[in-house]
Formats: C-alpha cells, structure tokens, sequence
DNA sequence: GCGACAG
DNA sequence: ATCTTGTCGC
C-alpha cells in the first residue's frame, strides 16, 4: 500500500462529504494561500484581506521541508501541509479561504482546496491557473459530464474556479470576480500570496 | 500501449 | 513549481 494509494482513497473518501452549497455568512475578510519551492524547501505564504478595499489585514509566510514530490492529481500530499501551516501561523480567523488549485475540478473531485476546506471547515474556493482535466464548453469546465468549474478571464489569461467548500460555484465565480483588481488576472488574496511565497528573504 | 497531467 | 536572456509590447 502506497502514500499515493492512500491519497487515493482519501480523496474518494472525501469527495462526498464536500458541501457544494452555499454555507458562509458575510464575506468581509478574504485569506489567499500559495505555496512556492527552492530545492528540497516549500515556501508557503498566506494572506489576509478585506473582501471590500482589497487590502491587506495580515500576512505570513512560512518555510517547510518537503520531501513529497508533485504528481498530478495529488498534490495535497506536496502543498496541504505547507499551506496549513501558513493559515495557522496567521492566527487570525477569516471569512473564505482562496487556494491556488483546484476544488472539484479534479479525476476524483477532491483536489487541495477540498481538502483544505473540509480540514479547516471553513468556505473555501479552488483556482487553478491552468486546466488539469475536463473539457471547456463555453465558460464552463465539464468533466465526467458534469459542470465541475467555471472560467474567469482577464489581461487574456483564464483562470479555472471550481468549489473547494461550503460555497456553490455560482458564488465562488461571483466572488472570485469581485476580488480582482482592475488590470490583474488573479484575484488579490491569491496574487499577492503567490508574490510573498516566492519571497527568498531569511524568515526570522 | 499512448498521451495528458493543478503546482 | 523551477531552470533562464533577451525581447516584444504597453
């Protein structure tokens, strides 16, 4: 029995418990996790912002051995430790959790931002810079003949939304889109974790 | 068997 | 993701 096989199951296991309505409150502070890496090291970085100005509440990064190596369809085994140990040295609550990667658009329809969110049971969405699997029909991404995402476009470059948590996808691509600046392409709290992760400065 | 494949 | 120079475009 392997790691991986073990991932496997978990993630069959798991993808049924994931709740794909909406279950928030109101949406006033936004966390945005990303994770970066530098030889055998994972950077992690987490970011706290407020839903209406966009601006930053609070932010961490965090450096992390790794040793697991990034396969396709699993990478909760490379980043999900990584990425909660940045949420957790935040220690700071917040309304939804943005992580870069997919949610339900996945073989198994548990990737790492369903993962997270069920762990940290709190709201959270999926965004996925390019497509791991399914088929584009409009602005929708269907696999195994279910709309499992949703499109965002901007500056030209599309960005793959899908459920990671307590939320719908309706809400999530709503959301999503309100939390892109004008004249970016990824929402704040994901473009600016993605720039604090690959922050190389000394962490004290 | 062959190709595709989040970060 | 990361390895990497110059280069095209606003």
């Amino acid at each position: 029995m392997t790691r991986y096989t073990d991932a496997v199951k978990l993630q069959e296991k798991l993808a049924p418990i994931v709740i794909t309505k909406d279950k928030l409150n109101k949406i006033q502070t936004v966390c945005g996790v990303d994770v970066s890496y530098k030889n055998n090291d994972a950077y992690a970085a987490a970011v706290i912002i407020d839903a209406k100005t966009l601006e930053v509440i609070k932010q961490v990064r965090k450096k992390i051995k790794v040793k697991t190596p990034y396969v396709p369809g699993l990478m909760m085994l490379r980043e999900s430790k990584p990425a909660l140990s940045a949420i957790k040295s935040l220690k700071q609550d917040f309304d939804l959790l943005l992580v870069d990667g997919n949610g339900r658009l996945h073989p198994r329809k548990c990737g790492l931002a369903c993962y997270l969110g069920i762990i940290l049971d709190k709201p959270t969405i999926g965004i996925a810079k390019s497509l791991l699997g399914g088929k584009i029909s409009g602005s929708s991404v269907i696999l195994y003949d279910e709309i499992l995402g949703g499109i965002i476009e901007k500056k030209g470059k599309k960005i793959f939304v899908s459920v990671g948590h307590k939320i719908s996808l309706k809400t999530a691509l709503k959301i999503t889109g309100s939390l892109v600046k004008e004249g970016q392409w990824l929402p704040e709290p994901l473009r600016l974790a993605d720039r604090l992760s690959k922050d190389r400065t000394e962490i004290s």
